[in-house]
RNA sequence: GUCCCCAUCGUCUAGUCAGGUCCAGGACAUCGGCCUUUCACGCCGACAACACCGGUUCAAAUCCGGUUGGGGACGCCA
């Protein structure tokens, strides 16, 4: 059995976006699930479009998604030559023909095909031509596309997709496209195959929007006696308005970038990417990489659209809740060492971190995020919500300040007293600094909860978190009497 | 307009190929409850779907036909 050969093309006119990510990260899981190879092939063509900005977010999004590949990148542009050779191999076989038709024309005859609500196809007129007609018109220097000469026959032409079955279609429902434009450059229907025939691929894994260029090279591959390769096409991935997703339209919300840079974790995204029209056939939500290569399957893909369900402007989720979920569900549940070295990279960018945190305070950083991971949904809010435990410039929101801190003012003395019995205090342990509080909270008749939360907002910043004598030993006896003490700095905000 | 594809809770889906075990299971979201010093943690529960019509069959989410709905393609873009 010889070795099954992958490619991802994009073509470096925008940003990586989702969709393109979910078509990387199928092919990927494709090629390692074989022992195959994956290829990288950047589909520059279109000079006008094309841009090194691109390029580089598209690279730098598959390095982020942990999607590697074996070969490439390879730039189309660098093999032009094959291009030319294989359209004048056409040429040359009378499998395909100059075409002298204008762009004008060919656009005025669409838009009157598209009035009358006829067929959009083009109407062959130089098909046909004589050698005559044609050798004057080149020698009158009347600029000419190649197009492809679709054969007129009877039957079928098909193929058998991976994910949709058998595709069929008649000969002359397909138009005799252009394979080479007016100015020499070859277009993307016979580049993409002569590239592929070169990099003796073997899968192509593609969206469904290309279904109706696969037939068309499919008499391509026929045209240049090369054997077909194996189509699965994917089912495209749709907004809420069923519209197809594209980053013109949606914005950043789409593009990988957006998740690298809201902290999400690489592995929770794939997983979510993955589970986004594919399923094992069972209930199973979470992957391990080794689990989704072992289990995945071209098969299992759904033949119908999923929906990526976000909600422009919602307060709550920036993103599809589902992906969301994925990312709570690792940051929760991956090894803390792990988590340690993302979190660490924010708190870099931050200018938080410490490099005693990787050497004697190690146990204490990978304890504290054990502590507050739990209520956590992305790797931002170490250094947002979570901001307290490493720094003294948190933000305190103004909910829990409110609800908290300026209804008592009475606080201002309160908690100055019991930063000073924490301070006289022989053991800082769990039990005394709540045996305390609670104990000075029953002198001063008031719900314990009164001076608890209290805390929590001065010494966190936040309305919620873990138990608040966890933080206490957490964040230090020196650090928590010195934000006891300062809380009437909060009452002069005001 | 022509061609192609698709159709299970709001969303992601299991079940469809090999019809009965499915008055349809799981997850997210939503709502309610419990826990609690707090909570967007956790636990428990509720709500919620086989697009429609016909056919085949003892039996249809599952097979067949049609209708409707949705998506894609129809470029000298990729």
């Amino acid at each position: 059995m010889t070795e099954t050969r992958l490619r991802f093309p994009p073509s470096p006119t925008g940003y990586l976006h989702i969709g393109g990510a979910r078509t990387a990260l199928y092919n990927w899981l494709y090629a390692k699930k074989t022992g195959g190879k994956l290829i990288l092939r950047i589909e520059d063509t279109d000079t006008g479009r094309s841009s090194a900005e691109s390029i580089k977010g598209i690279i730098d999004g598959l390095e982020w998604l942990g999607i590697d590949y074996d070969e490439g990148p390879y730039f189309q542009t660098d093999f032009e030559a094959d291009h030319i050779d294989a359209s004048e191999k056409l040429l040359a076989t009378g499998a395909a023909y100059k075409c002298f038709c204008t762009k004008e024309e060919l656009e005025a005859k669409r838009q009157a095909a598209l009035a009358a609500k006829k067929p959009l196809g083009y109407d062959r007129t130089c098909r046909n031509l004589s050698i005559e007609v044609i050798a004057a018109k080149e020698a009158a220097k009347i600029p000419a596309v190649v197009r492809f000469k679709v054969p007129d026959r009877c039957g079928l032409l098909g193929y058998d997709d991976k994910i949709f079955g058998r595709i069929e279609a008649t000969y002359s429902e397909i138009d005799d496209f252009v394979i080479v434009r007016s100015n020499g450059k070859p277009l993307y229907l016979l580049c993409n195959v002569v590239d592929d025939i070169r990099d003796r691929i073997t899968h192509i894994i593609r969206g469904q929007d290309h279904m109706t260029n696969t037939l068309k090279q499919v008499l391509l591959y026929e045209a240049l006696e090369a054997p077909l390769p194996i189509f699965g096409h994917m089912p495209l991935t749709l907004d809420t308005k069923k519209a197809k997703i594209s980053k013109r339209s949606h914005g950043e919300i789409v593009a990988v970038q957006f998740y690298r840079d809201n902290g999400f974790i690489p592995w929770a995204f794939n997983n979510f990417l993955a589970l986004l029209g594919w399923s094992a056939g069972n209930d199973q939500e979470f992957f391990s990489k080794d689990e989704l290569i072992r289990d995945f399957s071209l098969e299992r893909i759904n033949k119908s659209s999923a929906i990526f369900n976000y909600k422009k402007d919602d307060p709550k989720f920036i993103t599809d809740p589902k992906a969301i979920y994925y990312n709570e569900h690792y940051l929760r549940s991956m090894a803390i060492s792990e988590l340690g070295k993302m979190v660490r990279k924010e708190l870099e960018a931050e200018n938080l971190w410490q490099e005693c945190y990787a050497s004697d305070k190690e146990r204490w950083y990978l304890d504290t995020l054990t502590l507050i991971r739990d209520r956590f949904h992305t790797l931002k809010d170490f250094t947002s919500l979570g901001r307290a435990y490493f720094a003294d410039d948190f933000i305190i929101d103004a909910k829990p300040l409110e609800k908290n801190v300026l209804k008592f003012a009475e606080l201002q003395t309160w908690l100055p007293e019991l930063a000073a019995r924490y301070e006289k205090l022989n053991q800082f342990t769990l039990e005394e600094t709540e045996r305390v509080a609670r104990e000075f909270a029953e002198e001063l008749s008031i719900k314990p909860g009164i001076l608890i939360n209290a805390m929590r907002t001065v010494v966190t910043g936040q309305l919620a978190g873990p138990s608040m004598f966890d933080i206490i030993l957490t964040i230090g006896r020196e650090t928590v009497v010195r934000r006891l003490r300062d809380i009437e700095k909060f009452f002069n905000l005001v």
